[in-house]
DNA sequence: TTGTAAGCGTTATCAG
DNA sequence: CTGATAACGCTTACAA
């Protein structure tokens, strides 16, 4: 009683190459383990039936559904982009494939992601950052789903995780500002609650300030949210509050792109007036002009080390190594030397 | 024989709650069909053992799977990216999970993932433009599996679809090029091989170029792949092809993008020297400068209806109507009149 | 209103 | 090397 036009199934197939479901089975799970007569039998038929497995029914026997979970603050704009992509690829080469989704930087729905990608039977998880609560990290050890935090690096954290240092790489554009001679600095941030790159980038610029023998404290940071509009508005807050202000330092590229055009919308010159600098190096940098000096984060590199690192962790049941990637400052035209005024 | 430590079944909420897996069942499926007592008595079983329904069970079990999948060209820039998060958003709020995967622009890339969201029981399916083998679209039918096609509008094709005329809005916006008093056009536009977005976009300048008294076969277009860099190369090549041009269109905004930046390098002023537009409308438009004057095209309302009426086709097995949204033009800064040189 | 039991399409264990 | 057959966890007629 064949139901009518719906997907093959592997008894369906089974029955037209005369064999029995398990061989089948083997067939396409283990090709070695049938002989060439058979299996050659068996693939023609899976190809005149257009057999694909239904997948549901693979995990639930299988228990391993191949496919690994990413869960990033934002698909609005491009800073995860490069490094998700690279980090699809990779998976695909080895057979998994990424299910993505976007928690628009509210742990509340990121949790309830996680419990979702779970029950979907994520194989392993790919998370943005190590900051959220404990008990999520708890959850996933109960359900033994490893994870991998990407984008920061952080030894010893409750996930291994692949990344750069935040605090480090931004304590060192910041040292090149002050060696610029800039003393009357400020920064435009994201929101550092639940964001440890965010906050670890604002610690960065502390430790830069106290080595350059400046007042930490001092420095007046604008936290907002990552858009251009956002970074627009900061700066505008910020050179009001500090007319005197000579450099900007953003949390990103993104905040960076609105800073620089509401300082040329106050008709302010960068870098002569005032130096604005970024993160991250996305496209975005190279666009506006000028060109934003910026930190470069090797995103195509992490998101392709993640994916291996992951898959290891899945298939081997092993902790799974941190690593540390570097970041290095390129240097295109938004930041000049202090304006002695 | 409890199985150690793995994730609670609806066989242990029942034995727990004193009550047949069906009524648990039910209680989460259809909670007016079970009495309000018992209905507590599940619930409270169902949050003290922190239990989550095993996805691939319940997608064998119902054959639906309440996933909605879509796959675009690129996640590397942000053409897709708003009207792609307003569709999640609304697909949310109905209960389904969107996955999303990227064919890096590439025809076969794209079938194999629809084969594989269809395998994984995707409930329905998202695809930008019309243009692709039809035996894809025979076998979706085949499967029952509904598509919707985004980001064009065509009545009548093999899917319906929402979206805009793409040849009618850049005919319009040519139109008013034209009408600034320029006659030595040329256009930068990504591939139109398969890409009927891209093709309708040519033949809309052509329209316009016809309308407008000009020769239509006399336009230079260079076809190219949607980068910055690309956009930047392109008018390089254009430039030095026929350096009297006044007018660039671009099929996109990364392209206009691109080579307002590579004018800049040239040392031509925008739109002094030549004038440049874009299309789409994406953040970027607004963040270069001079800022893009571009087609605007409403992503986020795209996005959202796209949800609406595909979990319609979904839920009522209803064709799916085809729906036309309107495009403005947004006149910013790197258009301007001819220079009578 | 609730329970019983038959699938759903694979994989995996065991025999043969 | 291949074939039966028992899971896997849930939904859904059908009965009670």
């Amino acid at each position: 009683m064949s139901k009518l036009r719906s997907a093959p199934t592997l008894d369906d197939v089974a029955r037209k190459a005369g064999v029995s479901t398990a061989t089948v089975s083997r067939c396409l799970n283990a090709p070695d383990r049938v002989v060439e007569a058979t299996r050659k039998r068996v693939m023609s038929a899976v190809d005149t039936l257009g057999y694909t497995p239904n997948f549901a029914a693979r995990v639930m026997a299988a228990k391993r559904s191949f496919t690994i979970g990413a869960i990033i603050p934002t698909m609005e704009n491009a800073i995860f982009a490069r490094g998700l992509q690279a980090f699809q690829e990779e998976l695909h080469q080895r057979g998994y494939t990424l299910l993505v989704s976007s928690s628009a930087y509210r742990p509340e729905v990121e949790e309830e992601q996680i419990r979702t990608l779970v029950a979907r039977g994520a194989d392993g998880l790919l998370l943005i950052g190590h900051d959220r609560d404990p008990k999520i990290y708890d959850y996933l050890e109960r359900q033994k789903v490893p994870a991998m935090v990407a984008w920061s690096y952080i030894p010893n954290a409750r996930a291994p995780s692949i990344g750069f240092d935040n605090r480090q790489a931004m304590q060192a554009l910041a040292d090149r500002v002050i060696g610029l001679g800039h003393t009357r600095i400020a920064m435009i941030s994201g929101f550092s609650q639940g964001n440890d790159r965010a906050r670890l980038r604002i610690e960065g610029v502390r430790d830069a300030l106290r080595r350059g023998g400046l007042q930490p404290d001092a420095l007046t940071v604008v936290e907002t949210s990552y858009e251009v509009e956002s970074g627009a508005d900061a700066f505008a807050q910020l050179m009001s509050q500090n007319p005197r202000t000579t450099a900007i330092l953003c949390g990103n590229d993104v905040l960076a792109a609105g800073a620089l055009r509401q300082a040329q919308n106050m008709g302010m010159r960068v870098p002569e007036n005032v130096s604005i600098t970024g993160f991250d190096d996305i496209e975005l940098a190279q666009i506006v002009s000028p060109a934003l000096t910026t930190v470069h984060v090797p995103h195509r590199e992490m998101g392709g080390k993640a994916a291996l690192e992951l898959v290891e962790m899945v298939e081997k049941s092993i902790p799974g190594s941190t690593i540390r990637l570097q970041t290095d400052i390129v240097e295109r035209h938004s930041l000049g030397p202090a304006n002695k005024s």
